[in-house]
DNA sequence: TGTCTGTCGGAAAACGTTTACCAATTTGAA
DNA sequence: TTCAAATTGGTAAACGTTTTCCGACAGACA
């Protein structure tokens, strides 16, 4: 590795003028800047970033925790980061949690937030973050949350709303119609998925419909339980049936219609079946028709993040910054319009 | 920030003594050692990276530089790097290069490759990095190349055998009868190009079958192209029509069977059509039939690449490493038997 | 009691930069 | 010609760690 001080020596100046010519932090001697820049060149010199950091207190870089790089879900969001960081002249690197285990998030944000970069993007669940998301508080590094919040605690962050988005799917499916609406509900103890059941619980209500308790069932495990509600819902007699099955997400739906197909029913003919997410990649390569879902702005959001950390970084934010996104709703061919009231 | 001299005046010893019981570097009476792990805690102590970097000449990092995150090419390699990753206790992080240009690569290379990890795997083309690879190889920084690499220069790295892919493709369409083979291929700028439709004119010269001058059609700008040069297959008088198209590129196969099937052909029994690379997400919400592929192992190559990197880091390799992956079809929908001979 | 050995804390150097400060030289104005 | 101001190079401190070296002290043994 060539140093500023083998650079110094070979062309005979001190270390500082090195820094001076390689920085441009001063004026030099036209001379002298040009035998340095000739040396410098000549023997490969690449800028030490970690001692950089370490005395700028500043690496003119970015990180980004997510859950998972892979998964289909991310897709619109890397978009988003990606779009936005050659927007700036920021370098950007990413990090990948592998999964929702605090630790391997914590060891990232602690890696990055020494000396690596300036400010972090941290993607949260709402549910297992908060320690982590505390210990960077409390360090005052600045950092950017997007779909997590922790109470009490004013942090910079991106919000979706999942209650209103399925609130909307439910009046929209009532447009269409539909009275007899049920709904498969994800881990109640995942945030988001609480949320959601409330925004079918408020809908459902305000709308003056009707809740039986078997309308509301919850997937245990596995998103494949998907198909395993759905048959509940189609063994019920055919006065209380539901019209339309709401999902808490996208791959639930893909399940739930894969049952529905492999009975011999038409979707939407038969009954309509909506999602949430709206994923362009689902399990077991579902080839069903095109899930009409309610769809999260992730690429405004990776987008905007970036943006936004990038003024943060450099002063042009005062105080905290909280958006909330709206969710808006993707129609394609899996919800029906019903003719006939019941 | 809390530095280790701070907990050292809080604990009422010296730096050094602070720094043996934070990194267990050296036995340390267990009363003192108590009082320290105590203060570190307590006032959240966090190592500074960028200063362990810089006296260890070690980061226990590995950096990843791809063209792009979101695209759904790099899905499977994403895959096999977090996969890896989560066997190693290296830390991992990922930069997008945001398309091809050198300029942006060389920028996160040389970021990365002083003080913020230890080692690289950089997914290269063939045809634009060979400086930057050239740079990292005299300054004798460890690195991987995916998909790459210069002449004349010994770097490890992992090569797929796009030649035998499309060999291996043309023999495969030969054996279920099809003897008029078509080709669509990519920019001839690009090497990966070059290699494929090698594979294809070897293919085709060894089981002795004709190829006609406009039997091979070269995409110029976009994949959409596709559809066009595929018309141009179809117009072709019934004798001496294509009975197979092969692509270089599922995107590709992707447009030309949409063509096929809006002119209301039918994929495969009017014509069979073959991709590279396997894809699971293709370009225009694609929903034709699965299209039956050459697929390159990303997933192993992203794993084995991680893993490989650590044995270089820990010493454990010895010379350089250069492995060669073969391809395999997936069959799927789109290419028929062909019964009669012609 | 004196020496030897082993244990363990502290002082200080080192990593590769940037930058505050100082000194030397040049410039320019009076 | 003289002196202040401006310019520009060098010296050294600083960033937050790790680690080498030194020395103090305790215990063992003769």
């Amino acid at each position: 590795m060539v140093t500023i001080k083998e650079i110094a020596q070979a062309a005979g100046v001190s270390l500082a003028t090195v820094s001076r010519v390689l920085t441009n932090s001063r004026p030099v001697n036209p001379e002298i800047r040009e035998r340095v820049t000739e040396v410098a060149n000549s023997l490969g010199y690449v800028p030490n970033t970690a001692a950089r950091a370490l005395v700028k207190r500043r690496t003119d870089a970015i990180g980004i925790v997510v859950n998972n790089l892979h998964d289909p879900f991310f897709h619109d969001l890397l978009r988003g980061f990606e779009e936005g960081a050659s927007e700036t002249d920021y370098t950007v690197v990413y990090c990948s949690a592998m999964g929702h285990e605090m630790e391997r998030k914590q060891k990232y944000v602690r890696y990055l937030s020494n000396g690596v970069v300036d400010g972090i993007v941290l993607y949260g669940s709402y549910d297992t973050d908060e320690v982590l998301v505390r210990e960077l508080h409390s360090m005052g590094f600045p950092f950017f949350l997007i779909e997590s919040c922790v109470d009490g605690l004013e942090t910079n962050g991106f919000l979706i709303d999942n209650e209103g988005g399925v609130y909307n799917a439910v009046r929209y499916l009532r447009k269409l119609g539909h009275r007899r609406i049920a709904y498969i509900a994800g881990s109640s103890e995942k945030r988001v998925c609480r949320d959601r059941l409330a925004g079918y619980y408020k809908g459902m209500k305000d709308l003056c419909l009707n809740v039986p308790e078997d309308y509301v069932s919850f997937i245990d495990q596995n998103n494949r339980e998907g198909s395993i509600l759905m048959k509940r819902f189609l063994d019920m007699p055919d006065e209380s049936r539901p019209t339309a099955v709401l999902c808490y997400d996208d791959a639930v739906a893909s399940y739930a219609i894969g049952y529905a197909l492999e009975q011999g029913l038409k979707v939407p003919q038969d009954i309509s079946v909506m999602g949430f997410d709206n994923q362009t990649i689902l399990p077991d390569n579902y080839r069903g028709p095109g899930i009409t879902s309610v769809s999260q702005p992730l690429y405004e959001i990776g987008f905007d993040s970036i943006i936004l950390l990038s003024q943060l970084l450099n002063g042009e934010l005062k105080g905290n910054v909280t958006r909330h996104y709206q969710t808006h709703i993707v129609e394609k061919e899996t919800v029906a319009y019903l003719e006939k009231e019941d």
